[in-house]
DNA sequence: CTTTCTTTGACTATTACTGACCTTAGCTTT
DNA sequence: AAAGCTAAGGTCAGTAATAGTCAAAGAAAG
Protein backbone atom coordinates (compact mmCIF):
# COMPACT_ATOMS: atom_id res chain seq x y z
CA UNK A 1 0.00 0.00 0.00
CA UNK A 2 1.78 2.74 -0.90
CA UNK A 3 0.56 5.00 -4.05
CA UNK A 4 -2.58 7.36 -3.18
CA UNK A 5 -5.20 5.54 -4.82
CA UNK A 6 -4.13 2.45 -2.74
CA UNK A 7 -4.59 4.73 0.46
CA UNK A 8 -8.32 5.90 -0.91
CA UNK A 9 -8.98 2.69 -1.35
CA UNK A 10 -7.95 1.15 1.75
CA UNK A 11 -10.35 4.23 3.38
CA UNK A 12 -13.10 3.52 1.79
CA UNK A 13 -12.79 0.08 2.67
CA UNK A 14 -12.55 0.81 6.22
CA UNK A 15 -15.43 3.20 5.94
CA UNK A 16 -17.58 0.33 4.62
CA UNK A 17 -16.35 -2.48 6.89
CA UNK A 18 -17.32 0.04 10.30
CA UNK A 19 -20.93 0.86 8.43
CA UNK A 20 -23.65 -0.90 9.49
CA UNK A 21 -25.13 -1.32 6.21
CA UNK A 22 -22.68 -1.76 4.10
CA UNK A 23 -23.15 0.94 2.03
CA UNK A 24 -21.44 4.31 2.84
CA UNK A 25 -22.07 7.74 1.15
CA UNK A 26 -18.88 10.26 0.56
CA UNK A 27 -18.33 13.83 -0.74
CA UNK A 28 -16.11 13.48 -3.59
CA UNK A 29 -15.04 17.06 -3.16
CA UNK A 30 -14.88 16.64 0.21
CA UNK A 31 -12.74 13.30 0.06
CA UNK A 32 -10.57 15.00 -2.98
CA UNK A 33 -9.77 17.68 -0.24
CA UNK A 34 -9.15 15.07 2.46
CA UNK A 35 -6.57 13.52 0.43
CA UNK A 36 -5.33 16.55 -1.58
CA UNK A 37 -6.15 15.46 -4.46
CA UNK A 38 -8.19 16.37 -7.32
CA UNK A 39 -11.63 15.76 -7.46
CA UNK A 40 -11.07 13.06 -10.24
CA UNK A 41 -8.72 11.20 -8.67
CA UNK A 42 -11.54 9.54 -6.43
CA UNK A 43 -13.39 8.93 -9.67
CA UNK A 44 -9.95 6.94 -10.67
CA UNK A 45 -9.66 4.76 -7.50
CA UNK A 46 -13.29 4.00 -7.75
CA UNK A 47 -13.73 2.81 -11.14
CA UNK A 48 -10.45 1.02 -10.69
CA UNK A 49 -11.36 -1.14 -7.79
CA UNK A 50 -14.68 -0.74 -6.85
CA UNK A 51 -16.27 -2.65 -10.09
CA UNK A 52 -19.12 -4.68 -10.60
CA UNK A 53 -16.73 -7.86 -10.42
CA UNK A 54 -15.25 -7.16 -7.25
CA UNK A 55 -18.61 -6.68 -5.69
CA UNK A 56 -19.19 -3.43 -5.33
CA UNK A 57 -22.03 -1.07 -6.53
CA UNK A 58 -21.23 2.87 -7.15
CA UNK A 59 -24.26 5.00 -7.59
CA UNK A 60 -24.09 8.88 -7.90
CA UNK A 61 -25.65 11.89 -8.32
CA UNK A 62 -24.53 15.48 -9.02
CA UNK A 63 -25.83 18.59 -8.61
CA UNK A 64 -27.09 20.29 -5.01
CA UNK A 65 -26.50 18.02 -2.71
CA UNK A 66 -24.63 15.41 -4.39
CA UNK A 67 -23.07 12.38 -3.56
CA UNK A 68 -21.18 8.97 -4.07
CA UNK A 69 -22.77 5.92 -2.70
CA UNK A 70 -20.63 3.18 -2.58
CA UNK A 71 -22.10 -0.29 -1.76
CA UNK A 72 -20.84 -3.88 -1.10
CA UNK A 73 -22.96 -6.35 -2.31
CA UNK A 74 -23.42 -9.28 0.43
CA UNK A 75 -24.24 -12.56 -0.65
CA UNK A 76 -25.24 -14.65 2.06
CA UNK A 77 -23.20 -18.33 0.95
CA UNK A 78 -20.11 -17.14 0.14
CA UNK A 79 -19.03 -20.75 -1.02
CA UNK A 80 -22.16 -21.29 -3.69
CA UNK A 81 -21.64 -17.56 -4.84
CA UNK A 82 -18.02 -18.36 -5.46
CA UNK A 83 -19.03 -21.67 -7.59
CA UNK A 84 -21.35 -19.48 -9.36
CA UNK A 85 -18.71 -16.86 -9.77
CA UNK A 86 -16.54 -19.88 -11.20
CA UNK A 87 -19.20 -21.23 -13.45
CA UNK A 88 -19.62 -18.37 -15.51
CA UNK A 89 -15.81 -17.81 -16.03
CA UNK A 90 -16.64 -18.89 -20.21
CA UNK A 91 -13.92 -20.83 -22.42
CA UNK A 92 -12.04 -17.72 -22.44
CA UNK A 93 -10.50 -15.59 -19.66
CA UNK A 94 -8.41 -12.24 -19.89
CA UNK A 95 -5.77 -11.44 -17.14
CA UNK A 96 -8.12 -8.44 -16.10
CA UNK A 97 -10.71 -10.25 -15.75
CA UNK A 98 -9.00 -13.00 -13.33
CA UNK A 99 -7.54 -10.23 -11.18
CA UNK A 100 -11.11 -9.11 -10.70
CA UNK A 101 -11.96 -12.75 -9.92
CA UNK A 102 -9.66 -13.50 -7.74
CA UNK A 103 -9.79 -10.28 -5.74
CA UNK A 104 -13.09 -10.60 -5.26
CA UNK A 105 -12.73 -14.05 -4.15
CA UNK A 106 -10.15 -12.49 -1.30
CA UNK A 107 -12.21 -10.29 -0.55
CA UNK A 108 -14.66 -12.53 0.81
CA UNK A 109 -11.99 -14.66 2.56
CA UNK A 110 -12.41 -17.79 0.19
CA UNK A 111 -9.15 -17.86 -0.82
CA UNK A 112 -6.12 -16.40 1.49
CA UNK A 113 -3.70 -13.74 0.08
CA UNK A 114 -1.41 -16.35 -0.36
CA UNK A 115 -3.68 -18.74 -2.56
CA UNK A 116 -4.14 -15.69 -4.70
CA UNK A 117 -0.45 -15.04 -5.41
CA UNK A 118 -0.33 -19.16 -6.07
CA UNK A 119 -2.99 -19.24 -8.26
CA UNK A 120 -1.17 -15.81 -9.99
CA UNK A 121 2.32 -17.50 -10.14
CA UNK A 122 0.73 -20.47 -11.62
CA UNK A 123 -1.06 -19.15 -14.26
CA UNK A 124 1.80 -16.77 -15.33
CA UNK A 125 4.15 -19.31 -15.56
CA UNK A 126 1.85 -22.13 -17.36
CA UNK A 127 0.89 -18.97 -19.83
CA UNK A 128 3.87 -17.19 -20.21
CA UNK A 129 5.59 -18.25 -23.31
CA UNK A 130 2.50 -19.38 -25.08
CA UNK A 131 1.82 -16.75 -28.40
CA UNK A 132 -2.01 -18.04 -28.87
CA UNK A 133 -4.38 -19.49 -26.45
CA UNK A 134 -3.83 -17.80 -23.56
CA UNK A 135 -7.13 -16.89 -22.26
CA UNK A 136 -8.38 -20.45 -23.36
CA UNK A 137 -5.34 -21.69 -20.86
CA UNK A 138 -5.90 -18.65 -18.37
CA UNK A 139 -9.78 -19.89 -17.72
CA UNK A 140 -9.13 -23.64 -17.59
CA UNK A 141 -6.41 -23.36 -14.81
CA UNK A 142 -8.41 -20.68 -13.05
CA UNK A 143 -11.07 -22.95 -12.49
CA UNK A 144 -9.55 -26.06 -12.05
CA UNK A 145 -7.28 -24.55 -9.61
CA UNK A 146 -10.06 -22.71 -7.70
CA UNK A 147 -12.08 -25.69 -7.85
CA UNK A 148 -9.35 -27.70 -6.06
CA UNK A 149 -8.08 -24.92 -3.16
CA UNK A 150 -12.71 -25.07 -2.54
CA UNK A 151 -13.12 -28.65 -2.52
CA UNK A 152 -10.21 -28.78 0.20
CA UNK A 153 -12.16 -27.15 2.12
CA UNK A 154 -15.46 -28.83 1.96
CA UNK B 1 29.38 -16.98 -6.84
CA UNK B 2 30.85 -14.45 -9.35
CA UNK B 3 28.54 -13.34 -11.95
CA UNK B 4 26.35 -10.60 -11.31
CA UNK B 5 23.27 -12.17 -11.66
CA UNK B 6 24.88 -14.18 -9.06
CA UNK B 7 25.08 -11.39 -6.64
CA UNK B 8 21.66 -9.97 -7.21
CA UNK B 9 20.42 -13.42 -6.39
CA UNK B 10 22.31 -13.35 -3.24
CA UNK B 11 21.14 -10.00 -1.97
CA UNK B 12 17.13 -10.85 -2.57
CA UNK B 13 18.00 -14.08 -0.57
CA UNK B 14 19.66 -12.60 2.30
CA UNK B 15 16.44 -10.33 2.33
CA UNK B 16 14.22 -12.86 2.33
CA UNK B 17 15.84 -14.32 5.18
CA UNK B 18 15.90 -11.10 7.11
CA UNK B 19 12.22 -10.18 6.63
CA UNK B 20 9.75 -11.71 9.20
CA UNK B 21 7.01 -12.64 6.08
CA UNK B 22 9.30 -14.29 4.12
CA UNK B 23 8.30 -11.54 1.52
CA UNK B 24 10.32 -8.61 0.32
CA UNK B 25 9.22 -5.59 -1.73
CA UNK B 26 11.46 -4.00 -4.13
CA UNK B 27 12.01 -1.34 -6.66
CA UNK B 28 13.40 -2.53 -9.81
CA UNK B 29 15.27 0.68 -11.12
CA UNK B 30 16.64 1.19 -7.46
CA UNK B 31 17.91 -2.08 -7.55
CA UNK B 32 19.42 -1.74 -10.96
CA UNK B 33 20.74 1.72 -10.05
CA UNK B 34 22.46 -0.53 -6.69
CA UNK B 35 23.88 -2.38 -8.90
CA UNK B 36 24.91 -0.37 -11.55
CA UNK B 37 23.13 -2.31 -14.23
CA UNK B 38 20.38 -1.88 -16.65
CA UNK B 39 16.85 -2.48 -14.86
CA UNK B 40 15.83 -5.82 -17.28
CA UNK B 41 18.89 -7.88 -15.86
CA UNK B 42 16.89 -7.85 -12.51
CA UNK B 43 14.43 -9.48 -14.40
CA UNK B 44 16.53 -12.13 -15.70
CA UNK B 45 17.65 -12.45 -12.07
CA UNK B 46 14.11 -13.22 -10.57
CA UNK B 47 12.63 -15.19 -14.41
CA UNK B 48 15.87 -17.63 -14.00
CA UNK B 49 16.18 -18.13 -10.23
CA UNK B 50 13.03 -17.33 -8.44
CA UNK B 51 10.84 -19.64 -9.81
CA UNK B 52 7.48 -21.28 -8.58
CA UNK B 53 9.29 -24.15 -9.05
CA UNK B 54 12.18 -23.55 -6.71
CA UNK B 55 9.46 -22.18 -4.36
CA UNK B 56 9.15 -18.43 -5.27
CA UNK B 57 6.38 -16.39 -6.31
CA UNK B 58 6.59 -12.78 -7.76
CA UNK B 59 4.26 -10.46 -8.13
CA UNK B 60 4.97 -6.74 -9.73
CA UNK B 61 2.72 -3.94 -10.35
CA UNK B 62 4.02 -1.52 -13.25
CA UNK B 63 3.36 2.57 -12.85
CA UNK B 64 3.61 4.75 -10.58
CA UNK B 65 4.55 3.24 -7.71
CA UNK B 66 5.45 0.26 -8.81
CA UNK B 67 6.97 -2.27 -7.32
CA UNK B 68 7.98 -6.02 -7.35
CA UNK B 69 7.59 -8.31 -4.43
CA UNK B 70 9.17 -11.93 -3.97
CA UNK B 71 7.69 -14.15 -1.78
CA UNK B 72 9.08 -17.93 -0.47
CA UNK B 73 6.04 -20.07 -0.55
CA UNK B 74 5.67 -21.77 2.34
CA UNK B 75 5.58 -25.73 2.08
CA UNK B 76 3.39 -26.04 5.25
CA UNK B 77 0.44 -26.34 3.23
CA UNK B 78 0.07 -29.92 1.76
CA UNK B 79 -2.15 -28.38 -0.78
CA UNK B 80 -0.03 -25.53 -1.68
CA UNK B 81 2.31 -27.91 -2.21
CA UNK B 82 0.01 -30.26 -4.29
CA UNK B 83 -0.47 -27.85 -6.47
CA UNK B 84 2.60 -26.58 -7.24
CA UNK B 85 4.02 -29.75 -7.87
CA UNK B 86 1.39 -31.26 -10.14
CA UNK B 87 1.35 -27.84 -11.70
CA UNK B 88 4.98 -28.17 -12.52
CA UNK B 89 5.34 -31.97 -13.49
CA UNK B 90 3.00 -31.65 -16.30
CA UNK B 91 3.04 -35.04 -18.92
CA UNK B 92 6.27 -33.99 -19.92
CA UNK B 93 9.10 -32.59 -17.98
CA UNK B 94 12.83 -32.42 -19.27
CA UNK B 95 15.96 -32.31 -17.55
CA UNK B 96 15.93 -28.62 -16.48
CA UNK B 97 12.43 -28.76 -14.80
CA UNK B 98 13.63 -31.79 -12.93
CA UNK B 99 16.45 -30.29 -11.54
CA UNK B 100 14.92 -27.24 -10.53
CA UNK B 101 12.20 -29.32 -8.81
CA UNK B 102 14.86 -31.81 -6.81
CA UNK B 103 16.84 -28.15 -5.90
CA UNK B 104 13.48 -27.00 -4.28
CA UNK B 105 12.81 -29.90 -2.89
CA UNK B 106 16.40 -30.44 -1.43
CA UNK B 107 16.32 -27.14 -0.20
CA UNK B 108 12.90 -27.37 2.16
CA UNK B 109 14.55 -30.49 3.28
CA UNK B 110 11.99 -32.70 1.34
CA UNK B 111 14.28 -35.28 0.04
CA UNK B 112 18.17 -35.66 1.39
CA UNK B 113 21.28 -34.43 -0.87
CA UNK B 114 21.43 -38.62 -1.23
CA UNK B 115 17.99 -39.04 -2.50
CA UNK B 116 18.64 -36.63 -4.85
CA UNK B 117 21.38 -37.65 -6.60
CA UNK B 118 19.52 -40.98 -6.37
CA UNK B 119 16.54 -40.16 -8.13
CA UNK B 120 19.27 -38.52 -10.75
CA UNK B 121 20.55 -41.45 -11.52
CA UNK B 122 17.68 -43.56 -11.80
CA UNK B 123 16.05 -41.53 -14.35
CA UNK B 124 19.41 -41.30 -16.19
CA UNK B 125 19.50 -45.01 -16.23
CA UNK B 126 16.16 -45.38 -17.42
CA UNK B 127 16.30 -42.35 -19.76
CA UNK B 128 19.46 -42.94 -21.22
CA UNK B 129 19.32 -45.25 -24.28
CA UNK B 130 15.42 -43.26 -25.52
CA UNK B 131 15.52 -41.84 -29.06
CA UNK B 132 12.04 -40.25 -28.15
CA UNK B 133 9.38 -39.64 -25.14
CA UNK B 134 12.55 -38.97 -22.95
CA UNK B 135 10.40 -35.95 -21.35
CA UNK B 136 6.87 -38.15 -20.83
CA UNK B 137 9.23 -40.96 -19.03
CA UNK B 138 10.72 -38.33 -16.88
CA UNK B 139 7.86 -36.88 -15.34
CA UNK B 140 6.31 -39.97 -15.07
CA UNK B 141 9.59 -41.26 -13.31
CA UNK B 142 9.90 -38.44 -11.42
CA UNK B 143 6.00 -38.28 -10.16
CA UNK B 144 6.13 -41.49 -9.04
CA UNK B 145 9.66 -41.40 -7.15
CA UNK B 146 8.78 -37.85 -5.42
CA UNK B 147 5.04 -39.73 -4.38
CA UNK B 148 7.18 -42.62 -2.73
CA UNK B 149 9.27 -40.44 -0.98
CA UNK B 150 6.61 -38.33 0.28
CA UNK B 151 4.28 -41.32 0.83
CA UNK B 152 6.71 -43.10 3.43
CA UNK B 153 7.35 -39.81 5.54
CA UNK B 154 3.79 -39.00 6.47
C1' DC C 1 34.12 -24.72 -31.50
C1' DT C 2 29.62 -25.04 -29.90
C1' DT C 3 26.35 -24.33 -26.58
C1' DT C 4 24.52 -22.11 -22.75
C1' DC C 5 24.34 -18.27 -19.63
C1' DT C 6 24.74 -13.25 -18.82
C1' DT C 7 24.25 -8.50 -19.88
C1' DT C 8 22.46 -4.69 -22.41
C1' DG C 9 19.31 -1.44 -24.64
C1' DA C 10 15.55 -0.16 -27.52
C1' DC C 11 10.82 -0.56 -27.52
C1' DT C 12 6.38 -1.65 -25.17
C1' DA C 13 2.76 -1.87 -21.50
C1' DT C 14 0.56 -0.49 -17.34
C1' DT C 15 -0.81 2.42 -13.54
C1' DA C 16 -1.25 6.83 -11.14
C1' DC C 17 -2.42 11.43 -11.24
C1' DT C 18 -3.88 15.98 -12.98
C1' DG C 19 -6.58 19.61 -15.21
C1' DA C 20 -9.51 21.50 -18.56
C1' DC C 21 -14.00 21.06 -20.01
C1' DC C 22 -18.83 18.91 -19.66
C1' DT C 23 -23.33 17.50 -17.39
C1' DT C 24 -26.90 17.44 -13.93
C1' DA C 25 -29.81 18.89 -9.99
C1' DG C 26 -31.68 22.21 -7.01
C1' DC C 27 -32.57 26.99 -5.91
C1' DT C 28 -33.52 31.92 -6.92
C1' DT C 29 -34.96 35.55 -9.47
C1' DT C 30 -37.81 37.44 -13.01
C1' DA D 1 -42.83 28.77 -15.51
C1' DA D 2 -38.27 30.13 -17.61
C1' DA D 3 -33.85 31.73 -17.12
C1' DG D 4 -29.94 31.98 -14.66
C1' DC D 5 -26.95 30.82 -10.80
C1' DT D 6 -24.59 27.58 -7.82
C1' DA D 7 -23.13 23.30 -6.30
C1' DA D 8 -22.25 19.03 -7.03
C1' DG D 9 -20.27 15.00 -9.90
C1' DG D 10 -18.32 12.90 -14.79
C1' DT D 11 -15.11 12.34 -18.80
C1' DC D 12 -11.17 12.17 -21.24
C1' DA D 13 -6.83 12.83 -22.83
C1' DG D 14 -2.20 13.93 -21.58
C1' DT D 15 2.07 13.35 -18.56
C1' DA D 16 4.97 10.91 -15.46
C1' DA D 17 6.49 6.90 -13.17
C1' DT D 18 7.19 2.27 -13.17
C1' DA D 19 7.85 -2.49 -14.85
C1' DG D 20 8.09 -6.11 -18.93
C1' DT D 21 9.77 -8.13 -23.37
C1' DC D 22 12.80 -9.55 -26.75
C1' DA D 23 16.61 -10.03 -29.49
C1' DA D 24 21.32 -9.34 -30.10
C1' DA D 25 25.95 -9.02 -28.37
C1' DG D 26 29.37 -10.75 -25.14
C1' DA D 27 31.27 -14.10 -21.79
C1' DA D 28 31.82 -18.56 -19.87
C1' DA D 29 31.58 -23.47 -19.90
C1' DG D 30 31.86 -27.90 -21.98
Amino acid sequence: MSTLADHIEAHIKRMLRSSQTNSVELSRAQMADDFSCVPSQINYVLSTRFTLERGYIVESRRGGGGYIRVGHVQVDNSYTHAISLLQSIGSELDDKQMENILAHLKDRHVISSGELQLIRGIVQQEVGGMSQGKNVLRASLVRSLLFFIMESRS
